[in-house]
DNA sequence: CATGAATGAGTCTTCATTCAT
DNA sequence: GATGAATGAAGACTCATTCAT
């Protein structure tokens, strides 16, 4: 994989219906093929095989290797997106503690419904072309919790839009831990309680 | 790449003197390729060429590319581990708000100084054996950060291991981002002093 | 391409009117995706969405690609013939010098008429197959031309066929020199007027 | 094949010797399967099979088969000039008549020296780009012709460049006619004979 | 010890052809 | 008759690794 960035379309839409189940199964492919064999054997080959479908049959709805591995990451970073601006949206004029809270548990919740797959696709993430996918998903939150906080009756916030950034790209590295190693959901439950107490005590300082 | 977490050592040691210039070239020609071709096109003859040698050369060092690459990325992160254990017994008995500065400062430096390195490891971090690898490098970071905040006069930890974990891990997320885009300087300092703010928050609440 | 002699002939001929409409549109769809983008690429599917229908409707008309190819090679060298017999009917009994001229501009006239298409059939003529199609309609050309020089009042022919024979595949050569660069219109003519004086020597020696 | 005219070198030189050897191997195997299979099917795992080596060593040598392809073709073109070149320079001052018939023989010599070679290499230079690489080398051979030409004691030209030119050029279609099919070595006689006599006719014309 | 040519399995990708709708 | 999705064999090319020199 070289250019994650490039085509992320699909190349034609064949008859809807049997589309959508398609692509559905070459994503749940890809995150298997990625779970049991890594980025480097997750091939082209492999993948449609474990889709039950031709090679060709890949590239009739994706150009390359590339855009099928990309789509996957944004569907993916995609649907994490969703819930968290969902979680914003609900969190509006609530105290920070509150929204902090509301934060970390829908972060945690939506990396860990799919823990298979959130693993699986970090090494895709890393490619060239990942971070930028990534980077355009993240500003999508940035602008959710940004507008939430802005709501907030106890907030005080001295850089506000560095603020929202920051609460969230600070979850990143402390989830990707428990999700890299088999954790307890005793461990987990410790995380998320410290984490709470991170974000709220960043919000109201003092 | 396979299995990163394979053989990480060197083959043999070779007059120590040449061994190590070696492998030197050896590391800094991994991290050039890596930066120029990206990971899947870094290969053992492009990274020989690079550092001046034959691939037979490179065999003589390290069993095999995955465990060049994990030896490169071993180094990274362990110099980083250094940096940062360093910069905790620096700090033991001052005040948090001391220790929060210290520790985002330190990995801040640390990160930066090499920005490109940084940047480029974080494909070889994401391939199978990457997640263990650091995981082994980020617990001795851990115990220094647990080891310093004990000793700090003003902290209050309700989980004081949970919380040096956190403390560092939070630093992973925000500074990726900063990496992965060409971040100005001044934004660099508004997000350092936000960190210190973070951390300084969590580590003294209320 | 691997057998361009096999089944030349269309499968079928369906309401007849349609049917040489749909074949024109093939005829022109393949050179046109034979200059744009060379014989390799010059496949079914490209052909097919250029008529403007689809792949299966192609088949309808050939047995497969190569039959298809062939076709178009025969019509184009087929159109040639015809134009250069037309030629030899209407010089008979006329000098050698006349003869010299209609053949030489009758054949520059027919190959520069679509000069992109003969050009985009050169590929195709050298593959397998191709050269056995040219020499039979060069045949035919031949026998034009064998009679119309026996009519010549002023030839004098120690070998007339082979005489036939070379004063056209002797224009061949200088032909595809002009096609295969952009010539200029006065580097046309000057040409023309040498192959002129060429045959016309030939035709009456001394 | 695409663009032959692209990379035409060689991608190392290994050790001399053993290069050598091996590029003439290779060379003789693009021939053998170009005869035996045509164009399309001249696949680089069957040139190296053909070869004795593996696919990889090919590429060792050739940066892809196009370029592979390219320098058969523009060997064996180039051996054509050289023999041409040389016959050139022979017949200097001689009357037209010898001129004429050293070059038809000479090129009649060398095109059927390996008719094999020749006939199988009219695919190629059919391709996109052997066009371009004919005409490079059919250059050098007007030059020499020209000059040639230019010294005769009996010859009037009214456009020498074009005339030498078309000297050539006259020569191409009825050889590649015999070529093409397994003519007897009475007809080549016969031909070879008529040429002589229309060259010489050319170059003193009444 | 160093070298780098040779190997050949393994990748991605394309395309002629078929056939269910 | 038309359509175009599916197929899967086949091709070009790469690269980790070995081993004769």
């Amino acid at each position: 994989m070289t250019a994650l960035a490039a085509p992320l379309q699909q190349r034609k839409s064949p008859v809807q219906a049997r589309s959508a189940a398609t692509i559905a199964a070459l994503h749940t492919a890809v995150i298997q093929v990625l779970i049991k064999e890594g980025l480097t054997r997750c091939t082209t080959t492999r993948i449609a095989e474990r889709a039950g479908m031709s090679v060709g049959s890949v590239y009739q709805y994706y150009p390359n290797r590339d855009a099928l591995l990309a789509a996957v990451l944004e569907k993916h970073l995609g649907d994490i997106a969703d819930a968290m601006v969902e979680v914003c949206l609900e969190c509006r004029g609530r105290p920070v503690a509150d929204m902090a809270e509301a934060l970390v548990e829908g972060y945690l919740a939506a990396k860990l419904r799919n823990a298979g797959e959130s693993r699986a696709l970090y090494a895709v993430a890393g490619e060239r072309g990942g971070a930028a996918l990534a980077d355009r998903v993240y500003n999508r939150m940035e602008s959710a919790v940004t507008s939430m906080l802005a709501t907030a009756p106890d907030g005080r916030f001295e850089d506000l839009a560095m603020t929202a950034s920051i609460a969230l790209h600070v979850l990143v590295g402390p989830v990707r831990k428990i999700l890299e190693r088999e954790a307890t959901p005793e461990f987990e439950a410790r995380l998320q309680r410290q984490l709470v107490l991170l974000l709220t005590a960043y919000f109201r300082p003092e």
